[in-house]
DNA sequence: GTCTATAAGCGGATAGAC
DNA sequence: GTCTATCCGCTTATAGAC
């Protein structure tokens, strides 16, 4: 019979380190030459492997972007939520932007992304739209917890402001990419948002 | 002998009106079909000529497509400057994001471009970056011109304000071609301005 | 630049080595 | 479980005539 004790639910270690491997060449990959043109076979190229050998890990390309993108969200979300207040996450969203400040590579791969998926037949269109949806959801339900404590400026509006914010930080990605020497997305974002509540960001 | 009077340097009037015509022609092939799909045949029969005859004026496609946002930029650009002040030219700013909400490809054109040409090897990358860097001066000026009539809300830095006000009309092109139901780029654009300035826009 | 025909490359699928 | 070799059907890129 079987003595030892239930195996610990671990990885397989080799696995998990070809896993990142390929997700990082993907991000390389995508954030280089788009989803449409990254080809599975230069991730492979890249990972050390074969395109066949990719898929053995994400079965379809699809799976390999939304793993890509899908790590970021979870990390994004994990920090946010995990604050005490709205106040909080707003200083957070200016973190992010610090974040992406650093990773170049990143901002690319979403200016890109949100470029292409704007047609209806893009195969991430849904996601997106999901992505932008839960965002300004989340954005709106932290500027309506700022009104209930008095700590919203004059005739700013939830929704508008949620919006506004999330449009504000996409596009301040693409004139950094232009320019990031006279670009300051931390900056930008954080006055942007100075503007919407009373409090000090 | 010649008794007329010297002729006023004028440019030659057909070669102009045909410039004019086939940069409305592509405007509106562009906007209708996108920059990958519209032909320069449809340009050409739109404006009454062969498409050799466009490649006469427009030696490339990325010609015309060039000349074409040149073309409506400068007659952005010109309605902005023609306007008694300041307010006007936000005012027109806002008006700019109405026309747009009517030319659906036109944004998409814009939005596609503005990613694509981020990289710095594209051919349109010079042009983009100068366009920006026109455009913040521009509001640049605008936001000081306000801020010295007293009109500049509470600590708005008008470098700041001009990229900011950019960004949002950018980002919230994306939004709006995910969603055109539930955005209105008509009101985010000038709830964002309205939160500049003490004026009522 | 467009058109047409051809070549190349893509994501995907399978069988099998280890 | 991990991965290669190889194939398939399809899309896209390319070359040459116009």
């Amino acid at each position: 019979m079987n003595t030892d004790p239930a195996p610990a639910p671990r990885r397989y270690a080799k696995g998990e380190a070809r896993r990142t491997a390929i997700l990082e060449a993907a991000l390389d990959v995508f954030a280089t030459a788009g989803y449409r043109n990254g080809g599975l076979r230069e991730v492979a190229a890249k990972a050390g492997l074969t395109h066949a050998g990719v898929r053995h890990y994400f079965p379809t390309k699809l799976d390999l972007l939304h793993a890509v993108l899908g790590w970021r969200d979870e990390q994004a979300i994990r920090q946010m939520s995990s604050l005490d207040g709205p106040v909080g996450v707003l200083r957070q969203w200016v973190e992010a932007a610090r974040y992406n400040q650093n990773a170049p590579r990143m901002v690319e791969l979403q200016v890109a992304l949100a470029a292409e998926a704007t047609s209806a037949d893009h195969p991430l269109h849904d996601y997106l739209r999901e992505r932008y949806e839960f965002a300004v959801g989340f954005l709106r339900g932290t500027f309506t917890a700022l009104a209930a404590r008095g700590e919203l400026a004059d005739g700013v509006e939830p929704e508008s402001a949620a919006r506004g914010l999330i449009a504000l930080t996409d596009g301040v990605q693409t004139q950094w990419l232009l320019d990031r020497e006279h670009v300051d997305m931390v900056e930008l974002v954080r006055s942007a948002i100075q503007r919407l509540v009373t409090v000090e960001i």
